[in-house]
RNA sequence: GGCGCGGUGGCAGAGUGGUUAUGCAGCGGACUGCAACUCCGUGUACGCCGGUUCGAUUCCGACCCGCGCCUCCA
């Protein structure tokens, strides 16, 4: 089965031909570390954790490196405002994104590079620039000279002179052209720094990416995934300075991009304010119901973020829940080869998550129906596509009776008036059995009766 | 100003030059003490106007509307 995947690059879908197959090297951006993160920061992690899990299907080895970026003027600001230390910010709120990534269901990643255990390798990579002549010094600054990049903004689709034209920003005077981009520069006494040939200072956040790429996977990867928005300016100048600082004409030979989040159809961002943090969310839903949402559209789509789409997808996780709740003794076969799978084709072409996921539906619809004997292959089949998008992992009892947030009536309590009902029921007392129905219906838990006895479950 | 994306049934969301997914919600039915679950049945929607075609939601052109990037942002 041949993997297809859209490339910014060249605006069209291709056939995904790795530099190596014994070795197929995927770099995603992670995040900059001062807040904790929104939805919207969750959808790449999603999407590439799922296109992750696809790769390993097809290739022996796969690295997945995600990096933390550490060091930045909004961790700087963030310290400065809570009164703690940069590294202590970066450490906490390091350790909620991977508190988070967890809700969320994602591999780890195998490398997790983090900027600050890198300034060697970026300055490595600034003095070849400079010796390349693609670099220069100015005012304690060191400038990437995009003039001397031939096919800068290739990435972007666009000229260095349409760039300038549409330009809101002031240009720095020591900028040689206004397109020129930071490198490094310079810290005072009270900020973080590193000692440098260029003075004691801070890297470009452009460089980090591009200097651990070529530290931790190589001269040239496969495949660079980020958020639509990191397009222009972030990767483009990575491209410049990776490709720059070597003799090859390209270092990625697939780049990915996700669409944005949107909030009442304007994108969801921290300097908008119109943002929805991952752990607020964690409260109310379920971290699979907020990655079931995040995969219902095509990762290329934007997608409207609302109480109504998670609550859309925590009914289809519901559903799905029961098909393999209704045959929980049953146990799946796990071993049937994939190829022939729907949903394990949809995601092949181009990571098409909702026709996967209709697949998903099928297969459930189909487990439903079955005679036990085919039961068997069905549920192996379902899990077993699911797993590939991190979803139906849990134990259906713990789905349906794990409450997501803030725990409202114990199970305890539950079975006791379960058994309350029972007994009520036995004597002809359908008031009461109805009564407790209700009672129980107003705090969340919804009643089950079957031959087998009453399940429940909570809405 | 430049570059780019999108407008699909009540909602979400795929896809295709002709047989028009899927989910949720709705409606009818089976099942049930009641209910839930499940199952069966039920919805010809593709912004507007032209063009190409035997035939267009799908291709081409114009238009309208929405959004994004060109600045930190996933």
């Amino acid at each position: 089965m041949a993997l297809t995947l859209y490339n910014t690059r060249t605006r069209r879908k291709e056939a995904f031909q790795p530099i190596n197959p014994q070795r197929v090297t995927m770099y995603v951006c992670g995040p900059t570390v001062y807040n904790f993160i929104h939805i919207g920061n969750a959808r790449p992690a999603v999407v590439f954790d799922t296109f992750y899990r696809l790769l390993k299907t097809q290739y022996p080895e796969v690295v997945y490196a995600r990096n933390i970026t550490d060091i930045d003027d909004k961790i700087m600001k963030a310290a400065k405002d809570n009164q703690e230390s940069i590294a202590d910010v970066a450490e906490r709120f390091t350790q909620a994104y991977l508190e988070d990534m967890v809700s969320l269901n994602t591999l780890k990643p195998d490398l997790t590079p983090k900027a600050t255990e890198n300034v060697d390798a970026m300055q490595a990579m600034i003095a070849t620039l400079i010796e390349r002549g693609h670099a220069y010094e100015a005012e304690g600054h060191v400038l990437f000279a995009v003039e001397s990049m031939e096919g800068y903004g290739k990435l972007s689709n666009r000229s260095l002179e349409d760039m300038l034209e549409g330009a809101r920003v002031e240009v720095a005077p020591y900028k040689r052209y206004a397109g020129d981009f930071v490198l490094w520069k310079p810290s005072s006494n009270d900020e973080p720094g590193w000692g440098s040939p260029w003075g004691y200072g801070r890297p470009g956040w452009h460089l980090e990416c591009s200097a651990m790429i070529k530290a931790h996977l190589g001269d040239q990867i496969d495949i660079h995934g980020g958020g639509r928005d990191l397009i222009f300016p972030h990767h483009e100048n990575e491209r410049a300075q990776s490709c720059c600082s070597q003799d090859s004409e390209e270092f990625v030979r697939y780049w990915m991009h996700n669409g944005y989040l949107n909030i009442d159809g304007e994108k969801m961002s921290k300097s908008l304010g119109n943002f929805r943090t991952v752990r607020d969310l964690l409260g109310q839903y379920k971290g699979e119901v907020l990655r079931f949402a995040l995969l219902s559209a095509q990762y290329r789509s934007e997608l409207d973020f609302s109480k109504a789409l998670l609550d859309q997808a925590k009914a289809s996780l519901d559903s799905l829940y029961t098909a393999l709740k209704d045959c929980t003794d049953i146990k799946p076969d796990m071993t049937a080869p994939m190829d022939a799978q729907p949903a394990y084709k949809a995601l092949l072409d181009d990571l098409n998550t909702p026709i996967a996921i209709a697949e998903l539906h099928q297969l459930a619809k189909a487990l439903n129906k079955a005679d036990a004997a085919d039961k068997t292959a069905l549920k192996g089949q379902l899990l077993r596509c699911a797993e590939l998008m991190g979803l139906l992992q849990a134990e259906p009892e713990s789905w349906f009776k794990d409450s997501a947030g803030e725990a409202g009536i114990s199970a305890d309590e539950v079975e006791a008036l379960i058994a309350e009902r029972q007994q009520s029921k036995l004597d002809k007392n359908y008031a009461r059995a109805d009564e407790i129905r209700e009672q129980l219906k107003a705090q969340g838990v919804v009643l089950e009766d079957s031959r087998e006895g009453t399940q429940w479950r909570r809405e």
